[in-house]
DNA sequence: GGGAGCCCTGAATCCATAT
DNA sequence: TATATGGATTCAGGGCTCC
């Protein structure tokens, strides 16, 4: 990065290695392996080591960057608090974190902890009286001209986007295509230079490409780089007026009866009612309910209590209310509501 | 906190300010030249004081905390970066990051960045080696029999649960209960000991107290102190049966595979089968079994039976009973049962 | 051709206890 | 403290085969 001019830079893009510090090989439930990231890039000695090299590639990088620049970092928990922390230190004022919310991670196999089901990103310009570019109407169009939020559910990079080298991946964490593009079209223009410092297989390359900005890549490994280069060169830049965007936003959420419980719309220690009186359950805190010896969800229990195989716990269900029966589908309803209204 | 024993708490939930308005005050710049540089000093200057603030009272957290205990800690961008690298530096071991996710977010009313829609949670270990509760089934079976992920999507506090004095909030920043159940709920169990030195209004004791947790609370204004006092008191804690959640096999008692030979569940001589015709195994009177060379526990043969490294032979084997093959554990459920009931 | 079902895989700090 | 062993633990999506 050093061997390019000062200032050449409209926006940089780093996915710099994350000093994962992984203890030992993890086994699937069905007895595979998972294939993390053991590669030598990946280590470093300790905080101390990992913060001396996050500091000099951010000094780097503030370098090239024009006055009113930005700059992009995405980490896990392993090390966006480093990343972060020197990126404030080193000058640069944070104009947003945002969240990549994956739709399909990996789970949490042993149980230990929750889904780690996201990564993280910093945005941020080289200093406070940068006049930084938003492309603001551009991303509320994409978002059903609705503002576009700092959480970004976008899908894990797979399929045929993924890039093999005989059989495997070629790179242990490439990016999805989808993310680099909600970036590139968010903070830049067409003919903007695009500088991505830890390039690997190339997907800052290939979205500026196709989005009509410049780009220069950093890679040292040179297997990445020659994948990168034969990556871009097959693909052509978006037409002048072609670029087509709009997503559709998702159907509507998905609600667990627990939230219902702790929103306090259905109480711990309440209970449920069947239809013509067949049974009653008692609501636990973790919005699980018990009949009898049977514990489980709604869906499960109410089963049970119409000896059916299944059933939808949410029609079958009442709380009483007024010394009315309400069903609890209607609860679900006021859920949403206050999720969509509630201030 | 100084004032607490030491590791006296099972958790600590701490909400510190955000630093958000403190720079801009106190760096007005005098004039001319100066400006410039004195604007980096006063930036660096005030990342410095507020990093010495944060060390302090997690040096003081850390303290009383036991050694298997944990800590949650919120923030946004302007101060999490700061909070979490200061956590790692103190010596706790971060286990998630926890994205809150607001269905009801301020918008951002100048359209110069993305809406800021989140904000952010560390969960810690006090340490690498500690053994920390997480009560993954109870978050499984709150979020409808799907692992429980990293990011929560809950509203923002208001409605009645929001908190007045004259018609104005009490409180700038009250956090919803429902996002102190969740936590409280994942990582501690009836009886346990909150801590929260930045009490607020007290949200943390509320949910504690609902949830028979007890709580500690330090909060050095008055008013808040007041109000929290007030707001607890009025609060009835949940009924001891409705405060159950679901647990998993790991707190269950061992059973020996021998211990089911012994009376005579599984049969010596009989056959174990592997799903998908993969191999069967003959059960020995020791309660051994052997597959060809291989001879040993039900774990170790299942193991070298599926190709892998290990294998739990309770959910591999199955047993023929009226010509269906029934998995292992429903044996091992039936030993169980008897002893429930010879007790 | 379509659908059901099986297999594979993704930035992962991923066990507890007895000997 | 290191080693051995019991045994708990997974979600979504894409690609493929097979009927």
């Amino acid at each position: 990065m050093n061997a390019l001019p000062e200032g050449c830079a409209d926006v940089v893009f780093a996915d710099p290695p994350y000093n994962l510090q992984l203890r030992r090989d993890l086994q699937r439930p069905e007895g595979g392996m998972v294939a993390g990231v053991s590669e030598e890039w990946d280590l470093f000695d300790g905080f101390e080591s990992y913060d001396a090299f996050t500091r000099a590639w951010l000094k780097a990088a503030r370098r090239i960057l024009k006055p009113d620049g930005t700059i992009w970092a995405i980490g896990s928990y392993h090390n966006v608090f480093r990343v972060g922390a020197a990126l404030q230190d080193a000058g640069f004022w944070v104009l947003n974190d945002i969240i990549w919310r994956k739709c399909n991670p990996m789970p949490n196999f042993r149980g230990t902890r929750f889904t780690n089901a996201h990564e993280t990103l910093i945005w941020a310009a080289r200093s406070e009286r940068s006049k930084y570019r938003f492309n603001y109407h551009a991303m509320k169009a994409m978002n059903d001209d609705l503002q576009m939020r700092s959480d970004w559910l976008i899908p894990i990079c797979g399929g045929n986007e993924r890039l093999k080298r005989r059989g495997a991946k070629a790179h242990p964490t490439q990016k999805p295509e989808a993310l680099l593009y909600r970036i590139l079209l968010a903070c830049s223009a067409p003919g903007d230079v695009v500088v991505d410092p830890f390039f690997g297989t190339g997907t800052t390359g290939a979205v500026a490409k196709l989005l009509g900005r410049h780009w220069i890549g950093i890679e040292e490994d040179c297997v990445y780089a020659a994948i990168a280069e034969e990556r871009i060169a097959g693909l052509l830049p978006l037409a002048g007026g072609a670029l087509a965007v709009s997503q559709g936003r998702r159907g509507e959420a998905r609600i667990p009866f627990g939230a219902l419980v702790e929103a306090g719309i259905v109480r711990p220690g309440s209970m449920l009612h069947a239809p013509a009186r067949r049974g009653e359950a008692l609501v636990r805190a973790d919005g699980t309910v018990a009949m009898g010896d049977q514990c489980g969800s709604i869906h499960q229990v109410g089963a049970a209590a119409m000896g059916a195989a299944t059933c939808n716990g949410w029609t079958f269900w009442h709380v009483v209310e007024a010394e009315q029966l309400v069903v609890l589908d209607a609860k679900r309803d006021v859920y949403r509501a206050m999720l969509a209204n509630a201030a």
